[in-house]
DNA sequence: GTCTATATCCAGATAGAC
DNA sequence: GTCTATCTGGATATAGAC
């Protein structure tokens, strides 16, 4: 039997069903958080449901009100991830701008994010563990393996586009793509691993190994 | 009781122990590789006792007549590892080449070994396993902090002087050095972690981002 | 040196009270 | 929703026979 409230044509049992709805999501949220800072710096399998249960400040047992099991954890993180750095570069072939600017608008944008992102940092780590090892249940590895390439192809088009018009170095497309987020993702993990004083590139020098000279100007 | 032997003057008990020794070495050696290839790609906490000793071809239980303990040979062959790569590069430094001829030496060195030598790759890996890693055992962790930072150091010392004599690409020494470890580091674990059909960048490419055009002839 | 068998421990996941 | 207590499986490391 519900009830429907007169001024907001709500039921306040719809009211409280969406407010639990919510507040779960909330602590979902949190143990998310938590498992990102315990999986990224140690992996799935050394980090421990309770150290993740620890770091948010409940019971070990409770997280599996939540999920269903550590590895289902892992996935969700890993699957978002790699969607939201899947996105981000289509986001950037999509941007009305030359070829060789796309390149600098990103190498600026991620160093940026590295240099302030302790979260984006943590991202990174978390694909390199999860891209780096064979000893993961075979569901994530699929996940892994459709949507890790995108990055690499996206970038590949925008560096032969910008090769068609002559503002971006000589190299086969995909191997330029390889080094560049190769030196991206290693940055934002050398930042994460270590405590402080870490000197990053500026902008200034990776635009320089991938765009010419003369477009190299501040703008 | 010894009993020296006339014809070399060894005697047959220091003998069989000398053997002894050696197939002793040889086992272990075994069980090394095994064991840097499941570490590699498993890390250490997912790669199980079993596995390895699978892999060998003897009892589970076997393993520990040559080794104390799991986390002794992980330690053992990331310690072999960080040694090997630093003598390497203090080689470097001492060749008699001007800088941005080692540059481009190390480059070509580098990415022939990386297209050729599996095992290098996975030495790659197992380091990259180890360093981004804070789960590991207080005594691996003191050995990685103490080693790691070799290569980077002895580049950047060889980018500055590059950099005096005008043939080596402007930037923080330091952070160059960052961007070429990193960008090696990821091809070889991009190699290692993919069946076949990788495009490694060719060596002019890697130049073309550290040393100056008009020093990037081929030699 | 090698194996099988086992003691021991630890962590993931569940059950059940509140 | 949250906790404590517990079941259960699996892996390290050891013991002991051959």
């Amino acid at each position: 039997m519900k009830v429907q409230s007169k001024k907001d044509g709500v039921s306040s049992v719809a009211r409280s069903q969406e407010q639990n709805e919510k507040m779960r999501l909330e602590r979902k949220e949190q143990i998310m958080a938590a498992a990102l800072r315990e999986f990224s710096a140690k992996g799935l399998y050394a980090t421990k449901i309770k150290d993740i249960a620890e770091y948010v400040g409940m019971a070990q047992g409770l997280i599996y009100h939540y999920f269903k099991s550590k590895e289902d954890i892992f996935t969700e993180l890993v699957t978002d991830a790699l969607d939201k750095m899947n996105d981000a570069v289509i986001e950037l072939g999509k941007m009305p701008l030359p070829p060789h600017e796309k390149i600098k608008a990103a190498i600026k944008q991620l160093l940026y994010t590295i240099e302030t992102s302790e979260r984006f940092n943590q991202t990174c780590c978390l694909i390199n563990q999860a891209a780096n090892s064979t000893a993961l249940p075979a569901n994530i590895k699929e996940v892994i393996d459709q949507k890790r390439d995108v990055p690499y192809r996206e970038l590949a088009k925008i560096i032969a586009a910008g090769q068609q018009e002559g503002t971006v170095v000589a190299g086969d497309p995909q191997a330029l793509a390889l080094v560049f987020w190769t030196s991206i993702n290693g940055l934002a993990i050398y930042k994460a691993t270590r405590q402080n004083n870490v000197t990053l590139p500026d902008a200034g020098i990776l635009i320089n190994m991938f765009v010419k000279e003369q477009n190299n100007g501040k703008n």
